[in-house]
DNA sequence: AATTAAATTAAACGCACGTTTGAATTTAAC
DNA sequence: GTTAAATTCAAACGTGCGTTTAATTTAATT
């Protein structure tokens, strides 16, 4: 029943797999042209290069998830009670929406995700910020309706460490779940990450501003 | 005035500079070897390897950094009232005490403990692990203490939010900085951006527990 | 001063990577 | 059925890496 699929697309379905498995720079060539059964050769002729192979990879899943994402935060411009919990709560669906490019995508698109801002690749930050800096500011946009006593400052500030802490769990997010297992018998998914990260980004954002920068000692 | 370095220090000292600019895997022996003005083969005659390299070079702040954090986490212990935002505060005296090692010691220490966490040098991970185990469970029983509210598992995954975001504020850390200054003209220094991070984390800490795993629209 | 140990050096090794080449093969167009 | 374009393929290229070697220089010991 299953279609012939073309040498493109066995080359990016390998590649999306070992990228959120080990990261885009610690996967070769040579691992992705193996998994996918192509020749090595194939990736150059199809996409130019690697860097254009993991830009293609992101952009399958970028296509999908920014215009969701810039419906749900149109939605919640109408809304007159707004809050840090709603606008993140706002990032749960386009996420979900995600299955449809595979069924396992928001753990992907996430881990893809989180080792693009983990590795320094230049490229890609340039691409995403020139490609969907509007939604971007957008959200910030929101942010500061919900929260109008913080200066835009600290939500710069605190835009980022949500960002961070976001990234950082999916990205660990493997070994933490076996821990959490072990641990506890917590079988932890993605999506119940997530359900626990809400309200921590959400709890750390809604902090009242506080007055910075007391002495040592 | 300034005595003539040994080899061995002279590796460290740049060493330290280029993987807290760069990481750890994107800086080359080679480029260490250039920068400290030694041979290339020095590395492995004093160090043995890359690897020893960098476990050197995390030591000789963690040497400092972890004996510092755990009496302040003893003093903690006798305190009535406990707050995260006290825990978290605990920190910031070790981490400015790392100006013994160099002036720019708490720059670029968390500088390179982000890097050692998103570059998943396993065996920095258990090296950590082994050699600190202690101190991170004291830390988590306190956070216990300051939230007894709160389960286990939560706990366990709201640090390690706290974690990504620590980690992450620092390796982006160069970047956020010129944003925030040609934006807002905010000259950032990592210990403001510190001092803005800790009532953010303490507040997503301090969250109360909320029901998880609802379901999708 | 002679001997031994430690440290430094230039050079090369072996390996893995992304990329390129040019011939062979398949596919599509006429 | 022939021709032309598109694709696949094995092989090699050039580069940079961590590491090792073996000779030489420097320092310490007797």
């Amino acid at each position: 029943m299953s279609v012939k699929r073309s040498t493109k697309d066995k080359i990016i379905i390998a590649a999306e797999r070992l990228f959120a498995e080990h990261g885009f720079e610690q996967t070769s060539l040579r691992q992705i042209t193996a998994e996918a059964e192509v020749n090595l050769a194939s990736v150059n002729y199809h996409f130019g290069s690697k860097k254009a192979l993991i830009q293609a990879v992101m952009a399958r899943y970028l296509r999908h998830f920014m215009p969701a994402l810039q419906h749900q935060l149109t939605v919640l411009d109408n809304h007159s009670q707004i809050s840090s919990l709603l606008i993140f709560k706002a990032f749960r669906e386009p996420l979900h929406g995600l299955v449809v490019v595979n069924p396992k995508g928001p753990d992907i698109f996430l881990r893809l995700l989180g080792f693009a801002y983990a590795e320094i690749q230049g490229h890609l930050r340039k691409y995403t910020q020139a490609e969907f800096g509007d939604v971007l500011s957008h959200l910030m946009q929101l942010l500061h309706k919900a929260n109008p006593n913080l200066s835009p400052e600290t939500l710069f500030w605190r835009l980022h460490f949500t960002l961070g802490a976001t990234v950082f769990a999916q990205v660990s997010g493997k070994a933490l779940k076996e821990i959490a297992e072990s641990d506890f018998g917590e079988k932890a998914t993605t999506e119940t990450i997530i359900d626990r990260l809400i309200p921590y980004i959400a709890g750390g954002l809604d902090q009242p501003a506080t007055v910075i920068a007391e002495s040592h000692s």
